[in-house]
DNA sequence: GGTTCGCATCAAGGCGTCGTCAGGAAGTTC
DNA sequence: GAACTTCCTGACGACGCCTTGATGCGAACC
């Protein structure tokens, strides 16, 4: 969650609301500030004031709406209908108006954040050069056919998956899936390993796509 | 578009604003003819008076929400935020206090449209080779003619045929249907998945469409 | 060259999960 | 109040997954 105002004492009380009910909070007090964050931050809703010192609140919103779909709530002292029209053709999603009350916003970021919960769904798949996984339908494809996962299995190529080019180290891998108490149960991880890639890896004994880093752990490569 | 209110002089308000910028306007004055009108005209949005004479304005977005994320936008006289956060938790999108600016409640709706044009691609009717669903209708048909399905299995149905194609996990299935205390309870799905199966697959033990994925969950293959 | 350690592979047993059938309790309809 | 539907619960067999041990291989180190 991004929070964009410029007075201090609202990035404060929002801050503390939201992050008392889960929310991880980003801040910015200006329009250039708040695009760079929501392009590094990559949040999951942006609360939008538009009196801004430096580009006017619509310039934001276009930035943004540039590249993401990204949920945007705008907070405004304006009551003007005009301004509200102006915001919400730009690509804002909803727009409440200073003073607001926190239950109020907290509600609308709830519908917000529900809705683009359901418009995603569809993309989350990694493809390599022989198979294809889809982290939504937890389906994996090779050669257009499905291919048949037991549940750890499918845990271990998961989180493989969700960290593809990155190492994953064998304790991270071993308490992720089987639980903090195995953390040292290497042996199960060679096993499965070995299960993975003689289902999915062309030459199961060298293997290109769920790769061993000796002492380490193990990296999935696209 | 439907239009829900009781007040005869803002329905004709608002058909006569709605039909000059072309939309196509249903109209309905209570919650029942509400949701029989949204079955059957398919509205791309919905505007909704909470006050209705029949039912609660909340019941009818409840209704609405069981089958379809169609837009649905909220006008009411009723100030207070409690409301607001009731009818936005129950389903709503947006939230519009009386009196309202013309202007803003047709920008209101242009980005209610315009975010459900984005997310769109769900279909109200699921085929397989054997039999399908109209979750709108709530109806099962197999060769032409209806199958009666009791409360229960039309839940899990309706929720494996809503995520077509993904895995569904018991805990989900669990909760969702019998309630958050029942996330254990996995005899209930092969009972009820047992009798999903007789009553719409051709082979009810070799299942093609309601697949188990062991340890995991259930998937709906269309 | 021998030893040790980590990794890969195979095989086998135990046990948990799944599907199925059936019976009884609670609620609904006429 | 009887007939019916729906839901919950228990028992049981079958299958498949997880675990575990044994063995082989290669690299690093002494």
């Amino acid at each position: 969650m991004l929070v964009v105002d410029d007075e201090p004492q609202i990035v404060r009380a929002l801050r503390i609301n939201l992050s008392a009910r889960g929310y991880s909070v980003l801040t910015a007090h200006d329009g250039t500030a708040a695009l760079r964050a929501a392009a590094e931050g990559k949040p999951d809703v942006v609360v939008l004031d538009l009196g801004l010192p430096d580009v006017d609140g619509t310039e934001v919103i276009a930035g943004l709406r540039g590249w993401t779909t990204v949920p945007i709530i705008v907070l405004s002292a304006r009551v003007d209908s005009a301004d509200k029209v102006q915001a919400l053709d730009a690509g804002a999603d909803d727009y409440v108006t200073k003073p607001f009350g926190m239950d109020e916003l907290l509600a609308r970021l709830r519908a917000a954040v529900r809705r683009s919960a359901v418009a995603e769904g569809e993309d989350a798949v990694v493809e390599t050069a022989s198979f294809t996984v889809d982290l939504a339908a937890k389906k994996v494809r090779r050669d257009g056919v499905e291919v048949h996962l037991t549940p750890t299995e499918w845990g271990l190529l998961e989180i493989l998956a969700r960290n593809r080019g990155r190492l994953v180290a064998q304790k991270q891998l071993l308490q992720e899936v089987w639980g903090p108490a195995y953390a040292k149960e290497t042996h199960y991880l060679r096993v499965y390993l070995a299960q993975l890639r003689r289902k999915l890896e062309p030459e199961p004994s060298h293997p290109r796509h769920l790769v061993t880093e000796p002492g380490m752990g193990y990296r999935f490569e696209p």
